[in-house]
Order: structure tokens, then C-alpha cells, then sequence
DNA sequence: GGAAGCTATGAATGATGGTTCACTTCTTTC
DNA sequence: GAAAGAAGTGAACCATCATTCATAGCTTCC
């Protein structure tokens, strides 16, 4: 037994690969999955193409991986947002409004997120993904029923609704470039989302 | 001069042009623009690969037939039933029952048309179709505010809303195998719509 | 019927891009 | 410091398709 992997050793490798992460999901958030190729995704992180292969056993592999981090991460903080205190119909608007604050903060994130083209493994996991994120919504819309606050609805009808609204309205054009019109555009998107939901009118 | 297109030639011509293109919307609706090969598309219409070329210059230009084919289709059924007789807020409702239905019936081709990953052309054009939705539905949310139907809203958001909404409901299998199901979803969808305009509660 | 021009063919071509592998470089251990 | 083993390299490899092109097969016209 004349090596063994050294615990500076270990960490080095899980920085390599986290930076290796890292270098992809800008790649990714800059110019979307379908030209993030091994060979710019290793120039991004300083490496060569075949050291990719060192971390992950595939291209596939490393870009389910990309997706799960940022994904999973937005699936968090939604799922916060909509546990905080408050009544349903409040923390609706609040996941709302945070839900597509942030993908306009970070619309190449976004994009690549929810509807970006992506090889079919990345593709499997987007419909996990949305799935979470309905059931976040529809969870607290199934409050809402129960606290009388919103209409006998089909829940799961309504949270997919507002995930593919507030989607469709991030990837096209169709507004904010500076911090007004975002401002009035997230206003709106609320407003949107409560009708949806059946809240009574403010 | 020895020799110039007969009509009957021309006509010859023009027709196979049309089986092309039909085929190559049936292997599309069947297996997703990424599968569809010009050798597929070649075998399926019956002829080879590089007859292909005779009626199209690139796979791209014929993507975009197939893609404006289809989506000029759906705009115009929707254009149509938006402007039938009746109030805006039932015309809304009656669009958005339709689009789902249309959906719901030829899942393969709506996928295609909403959300499969394809080209960049055919991107494009997804995104001006999207826009054609969103008009058409916006129309009818403006009328609806004009007459004092619906409450002051943002009409783009809500019409990019419903088109968002609707897709996301048909890209996830949410549902709908047999009659029933179907019949109910729809049902839900609508009413999600026109709370998501604002309409009154029936 | 046969010359001229067009369409159809499908194997060859070429570009792209993921993956491999013989080799180099760095770490560990003694 | 030297042997052993792991990680890193990047050029070569390979698979996948879109596209081309030399050839064969039809149509037209006289």
C-alpha cells in the first residue's frame, strides 16, 4: 500500500470538482446547455476536456448535476418563502413574487431551468423539478381552501398554472429591463396570481 | 427548349412536397423534433434521404414549414373561436377550452409546437407563435376590462399566463387518459382561467 | 425514337463534439 | 530521493447526422 488518498488530497479533488460545477453552470446560465460543450465547460474551469472525466462519467452526468444544484436550490427557497408565517393567500403572493424575482434577477439561470432545449437526461429532471414546485404551490393553495380564504379549486391545476405563468412570462421579452418596469411587471405577476388562485380582490 | 414543367409536373412535384411535409409532422408528433433525422423523415415519406434537398434547401427550412404548418393551424382555430359571438368573458373561457382540448387530443404535436427541444429556427418561430397566442388572448382580455367584465389588469401578463398555464398543464402528464378525466380537467382549466382574468364567480 | 433537361438516389463527404487512452505530472509513502 | 499509484492532459478516435454529388431513371419535345 504505498498511496493513499491524504484528506488535503480529498478535499483538493471535491474543490476541483465543485469549481469544475461552478465553471459549468455559468457556462450554462451564459449560453445555454446546447452549447456548453465538454471543451468550453473545461476552458471555463482551467482544465483539460478529458479531466472531466476524472469527476463525472459522462457529460450527461455532470450537466444532471449542474441542473440538481441549481435547481434544487430554487426549490429551497421557494419552499421557505411559502413556510413562513402568514396566511395562505399572503405566502402565495410572497412565493410568487420571489419565485419569478429571482428568475429575473438571473434569466440565463432561469432559462436553462425551466425551458432552455437540454439533452433528454436534463430534461427528465426539469419535470422533477416543475413537479416540486407545483406541489410547493399547491400545498399552500390546499391551505387556503381549508382556511376558506380561496374557492373550492383543483389545486394542483392552480400551481401548475402559476409555475408555467410566471415561466412563460420570464422567457420571452416581454418586459423589465430596468428596475421600474421589473418592479411593475412582478406587481402584476401577484395581482395575476392571486385571480388565479381565487383570492378575493383586495 | 427541350423541355419545360408540365403542369401536370408541377402539380407532381407540389404534392410530393405535401406528403413531405406531412411526414415529416408525423415522425415529429411521434418522436420529438431531436429524433427526427432527415433519414427518418426520408423513409417515412418514402423517398431517400437526399431527395430531401429537391424540395428544401436545409433540414432547418423544412423544420420550419412543419412547425408553421402546425402552429398557423392552432392560431387560427383559436383566432376563430376568440371571435365567435358572446361576451368576451365567454369567448375567453371557450378559447381556452378549445386550445386545451386541441392539446389534449394530439399531445405529441402540442408538445412539439410548446415545448419540445428543437433547432434554433424552430425556436424562433416557437417564440413568434407564442406571441400570436398571447395577442389573440390579450384581445379579448382588453375587450372584456372595456366593458367592465373584467377588473383593470395588465391583459399581457394574464394572456401569457393562460398560454403558459395551459402547456404546463398537457408537457406534465397532470392527467387525462380515458373520456372522463379529460372532461373534468378541461372543466378545471377553464375555471382556473377565468379566475385568473378576474371574472366573476358563476 | 432519341436528345436534352429534369428529378431521384444513396453512398461518400465533412463537420461536430463526446469519449478514450497512452503518456506526463503530481502525491504519497518509505 | 525513489518507487508506486493517482490525477491531469490533449490529441486521436468514433459515432452521428446533415449535406453533397456522380449516377441512374423519367419527362418533355421534336
Amino acid at each position: 500500500m504505498a498511496y493513499r488518498k491524504t484528506p488535503a488530497e480529498i478535499s483538493r479533488l471535491e474543490a476541483a470538482r465543485e469549481h469544475l460545477i461552478a465553471a459549468a453552470t455559468s457556462v450554462v446560465t451564459e449560453v445555454g446547455w446546447s452549447q456548453a460543450s465538454v471543451t468550453a465547460v473545461a476552458d471555463s474551469a482551467g482544465i483539460a476536456a478529458g479531466s472531466v472525466y476524472q469527476h463525472f462519467s459522462s457529460k450527461a452526468a455532470l450537466a444532471v448535476e449542474v441542473f440538481r444544484r441549481a435547481a434544487g436550490r430554487e426549490v429551497e427557497v421557494l419552499g421557505e418563502v411559502l413556510h413562513e408565517p402568514g396566511t395562505p393567500v399572503e405566502r402565495l403572493a410572497r412565493g410568487v413574487e420571489v419565485f419569478a424575482r429571482r428568475a429575473l434577477e438571473n434569466r440565463g439561470l432561469a432559462y436553462a431551468l425551466l425551458a432552455a432545449p437540454a439533452d433528454p437526461a436534463v430534461g427528465a429532471e426539469r419535470l422533477e423539478f416543475r413537479r416540486r414546485y407545483r406541489a410547493l404551490f399547491a400545498e399552500v393553495v390546499h391551505e387556503g381552501i381549508e382556511e376558506g380564504l380561496l374557492p373550492a379549486q383543483n389545486g394542483e391545476i392552480t400551481a401548475a398554472a402559476l409555475t408555467g405563468a410566471v415561466g412563460e412570462v420570464l422567457v420571452d421579452p416581454l418586459g423589465a429591463r430596468d428596475e421600474e418596469t421589473t418592479g411593475a411587471l412582478l406587481t402584476e405577476l401577484v395581482a395575476m396570481a392571486l385571480r388565479c388562485a381565487g383570492a378575493p380582490r383586495s
